[in-house]
DNA sequence: ATTTTGACTAAATGAACATTTTGGTCATTT
DNA sequence: AAATGACCAAAATGTTCATTTAGTCAAAAT
C-alpha cells in the first residue's frame, strides 16, 4: 500500500481519537500527514469514506483479537464468553472507539452513528458465525443463530455499559458468571 | 381531589400525547382545561412537576395492569413473563408513552428523558419485588434480585424494541418462548 | 506522464443581534 | 379564599453575516 495512504490513515485515526470526527478538519489531517489536502482525495472520496476505512480496520483488529482469545480445546460456552469479553474490553479501552461512542452520545454526528452501528452489526455477525460453527459441530443444540448472537451481544452491553450507569461496575469475573448463569445454561445440552 | 386539578391533568396529558411535552405551552393547557393559567400553579409548581405527576399515574396504571396479569395459581416463570408482557404492551400501545419516547429519541428534551428513565427504574423495581417474593417463597433459587430484574428488563427491551430496528418484529408468542429458553431455564430449580 | 499540491468555491457553521414565545408571578377580580 | 390573566424576565427562535470547511482543479513538482 502507498506510503502516503498509510500516513493519511494514521493521521486521521490519531486526530479522530484526539478531537473526534466532527472537530477534525481535512486541513488538519493533511498537515498531520505531511501531505497536501488534495492528496487525501486521491485515496478517499470523502471525509466519511476515510472514517469508514479506519473503522473497517478496527473491526478487523477486534475480530483478530477475539480469534486469539478462542482456544479450540475449550468448550463453546467458554469460547463465546472469551470472545465477547475481548470485544468489550477493546471497546472500553481503545481510544478511538471511546471517542467515537462519546461523540454519538453527545452530539450524535450521523456519519459516526452509522459507522458505530455497523461495528455492532459486524460484532453480532462474528458471534453468529461462532454459534453456527458450534451448531454444525453439534456442540450446542439447534437455535436461531442470528437471534442468539443478538441476545448475547445485547446482554453483554447491558452488563458492561448499561449497568454502570446506575450501579457499581461489575468485574469481568462477575460478568462471566452472570452470562453463564443466565444465558448459557438454557443453551447447553 | 379538586375538580380543577383533574381537568388540568387531563388537559395536559392530552396535549402532551398530542403535541409532545416541549411543544405544549402552559397557556395551551390552561385553555384546554378551561382554567386560568395561574390556577395551574396553585396545584403544580412547574410544567415539569405536572409532567412528573402524569407519569407517576402512568406508572401506577402499568403496575396495576401487570398485577392483573399475574395469576397466583401459575408458576413464577409464567407470571414474570406475563407481567413483563403487559408492561411492554402498554409501552407500545399507550399514546402518551409512545409520544414521550419519540420526543426523547428525536429531540432529547431533558425533563422527558429523566421522567422516562424513572419509569424504567420503577418497572425494574416492580420486577425486582416479584423476584424477591418468589425467592422468599422458595419458588426460585437465590440470586441478586436487582441484577436479575435489570437483565430481564433489558432482555425484554432487546426483544420488543431493539430487534425490530433491523429485523421483522417478533410475535409475543415467540418473545415468550425466547425469554423462557434463554433467561428462565437457568433460574428455575 | 503521473502524482502532488494548495489556492479556490460553494456550502455549512456559528457568532451576534433582534424578535417572539413562554414559564412563572402576583395584583386584582370574583 | 380561590381563580384569573396581564405582566415580566428569561428562554427560544429567527435573521444576518463573517468565518470555516469539505471538496475541486489548474498548475507545479516529480
Amino acid at each position: 500500500m502507498s506510503e502516503k495512504r498509510k500516513q493519511i490513515i494514521e493521521a486521521a485515526a490519531k486526530s479522530f481519537s484526539l478531537f473526534g470526527y466532527k472537530a477534525t478538519t481535512m486541513d488538519q489531517v493533511a498537515k498531520m500527514a505531511n501531505v497536501g489536502k488534495g492528496t487525501i482525495y486521491t485515496f478517499f472520496k470523502s471525509k466519511e469514506e476515510l472514517l469508514e476505512e479506519i473503522v473497517s480496520s478496527i473491526i478487523s483488529e477486534i475480530k483478530r483479537e477475539a480469534d486469539v482469545a478462542i482456544d479450540q480445546r475449550l468448550s463453546f460456552n467458554e469460547n463465546v464468553q472469551r470472545a465477547l469479553q475481548r470485544i468489550f474490553t477493546f471497546r472500553k479501552e481503545h481510544e478511538l472507539t471511546i471517542k467515537l461512542l462519546q461523540e454519538v452520545r453527545d452530539i450524535g454526528t450521523p456519519a459516526v452513528r452509522d459507522v458505530m452501528k455497523r461495528l455492532d452489526r459486524e460484532m453480532i455477525a462474528y458471534v453468529r458465525e461462532k454459534i453456527e460453527e458450534a451448531m454444525t459441530k453439534g456442540e450446542i443444540r439447534s437455535c436461531d443463530a442470528e437471534l442468539t448472537a443478538f441476545l448475547m451481544f445485547k446482554m453483554y452491553i447491558a452488563l458492561n455499559v448499561d449497568w454502570e450507569k446506575e450501579h457499581e461496575p461489575l468485574s469481568q469475573q462477575k460478568i462471566a458468571e452472570l452470562f453463564h448463569l443466565y444465558l448459557l445454561k438454557g443453551l447447553s445440552r
